[in-house]
RNA sequence: GGGAGCGUUCCCGAGUGGCCAAAGGGGGCAGACUGUAAAUCUGUUGUCGACGACUUCGGUGGUUCGAAUCCACCCGCUCCCA
């Protein structure tokens, strides 16, 4: 279910429900729990107190350990991890991307060389529907090749043809999967993927081919992975229009708050990004008034919170001189607070896209906010 | 008392006549990170008016065109024997 509340320009205000949680309130951000956990020492109890909504894990890293039949066995990803909220789970798409110098793509499927022990793992869209059965996310997302750019015109051509071919596959074996008595999750969803580079032409072919196979929702994958900034923006200014209307919009992969604030102006209404979790892993903290390095001399004495500005579990307690000690310490609670403060963040920006879509001033919000957030204070 | 070593830039530690402002770690300082092979990676770390110059390798002298590297003495430390 996903109904539309409200619009100001493109960007649209929404509702959305899956099986597992109460209602997602979009535009919204997925918080990125890869393995079934939030790196930095975070589980699915900690997302409750940092505002999380919808969590994302993937069919790569689950599959490989610790097996999707084990996860299976011990009641699915909901139950494994204790969240009872929304799960979707990566098709293993952006591996084919990020593993580029371990896999080979043939018509019917992706043959990766295992991260972890080199061993050869077979999966083309059947496996990961298949897998993702067995996850029993709340979204599956459609198995497709995330290509590189820039990447030349013909490879991404007969690319994103293979990935709409493997779109078909995944909603025939997806249908099937559900229809099965011992399905997890019967009520899993399965969102299409828009491929095409940077070349518009492509980018508007896909999508048109791929709405009219019937998804769930449509993303737009293979961005921010290589282009400018500013490419990225007209290619999401070209391609959305063709995005079926009622459908929730996924852009994947992004970004930085900035990007997050683009996107939503121009109709998008998920997100997910491994930047707050990781720059807080390594230090890069978002405030309100931009982001900062923790670890920097400065913070010393800093008897401050992260930001004045925020509300969060760390900042409500912790001072940022205390943070850069751990960090220098090398304590894991540097990680843990760090992240929980990222995470808070981001939330809390979609909350505040949210409040001014309600409210009608996104135009000013962006206009305050967008470029300002993702300078260095 | 006798014998054997050692002392290098913030720390540890290479270097034993010119290619040495001096390897490599650590620490420090800074940067990167976008559907997570990332608690990772990169740069930098003697001084200065800085594509050049100057001062460093325990101290003081000396040998040499040239010394962190060789010699003498001194200072300090370690170990072994008595």
């Amino acid at each position: 279910m996903f109904e539309i509340i409200r619009t100001e320009g493109h960007a649209r205000r929404g509702r959305f429900r899956c099986a597992h949680g109460g209602e997602v309130q979009t535009p919204v951000f997925m918080n990125v729990g890869t393995q079934g956990a939030i790196k930095g020492a975070l589980s699915a109890h900690d997302l409750k107190d940092i505002k999380c909504q919808i969590e994302l894990s993937n069919t790569y890293h689950l599959h490989l350990r610790p097996g999707d039949q084990v996860v299976r066995s011990l009641g699915g990803l909901h139950k494994m991890m204790d969240w009872d909220g929304p799960i979707l789970t990566d098709s293993g798409g952006f591996q084919v991307f990020s593993l580029s110098g371990l896999r080979k793509i043939t018509e019917e499927g992706v043959t990766f060389a295992s991260h972890i022990d080199g061993r050869r793992i077979f999966m083309g869209p059947e496996e990961s529907m298949q897998i993702q059965a067995n996850l029993g996310s709340d979204i599956a997302m459609a198995f497709d090749e995330c290509v590189e750019n820039p990447a030349p015109y013909e490879y991404v051509k007969q690319s994103c043809e293979r990935t709409l071919r493997w779109l078909v596959r995944c909603r025939e074996e997806h249908r099937c999967l559900c229809a099965r008595p011992d399905c997890l999750n019967p009520a899993q969803m399965l969102f299409g993927i828009n491929q095409g580079g940077t070349y518009e032409d492509l980018r508007v072919w896909h999508m048109d081919q791929i709405a009219r196979v019937d998804c769930d929702g449509y993303a737009v994958g293979g961005l921010a992975v290589g282009e400018a900034t500013e490419v990225m923006y007209r290619i999401l200014d070209v391609v959305l229009p063709h995005a079926p209307e009622d459908k929730p919009r996924y852009l994947m992969g992004v970004g930085t708050p900035s990007n997050i604030i683009e996107g939503v102006w121009r109709g998008i209404d998920f997100f997910d990004c491994v930047m707050p979790a990781r720059n807080a892993r390594h230090g890069k903290l978002f405030t309100w008034q931009g982001s900062l390095n923790i670890k920097n001399e400065k913070y010393k004495l800093d008897t401050g919170p992260i930001d004045p500005a925020c509300s969060c579990p760390v900042c409500r307690s912790f001072s940022r001189a205390y943070l850069r000690h751990l960090f220098k310490a090398e304590e894991m609670l540097a990680m843990r607070l760090a992240v929980m403060h990222n995470l808070w963040f981001y939330n809390t920006l979609m909350e505040r896209i949210r409040d001014a879509l309600d409210a009608g001033e996104f135009a000013a919000f962006r206009a305050e906010y967008s470029e300002k957030l993702d300078r260095k204070v």
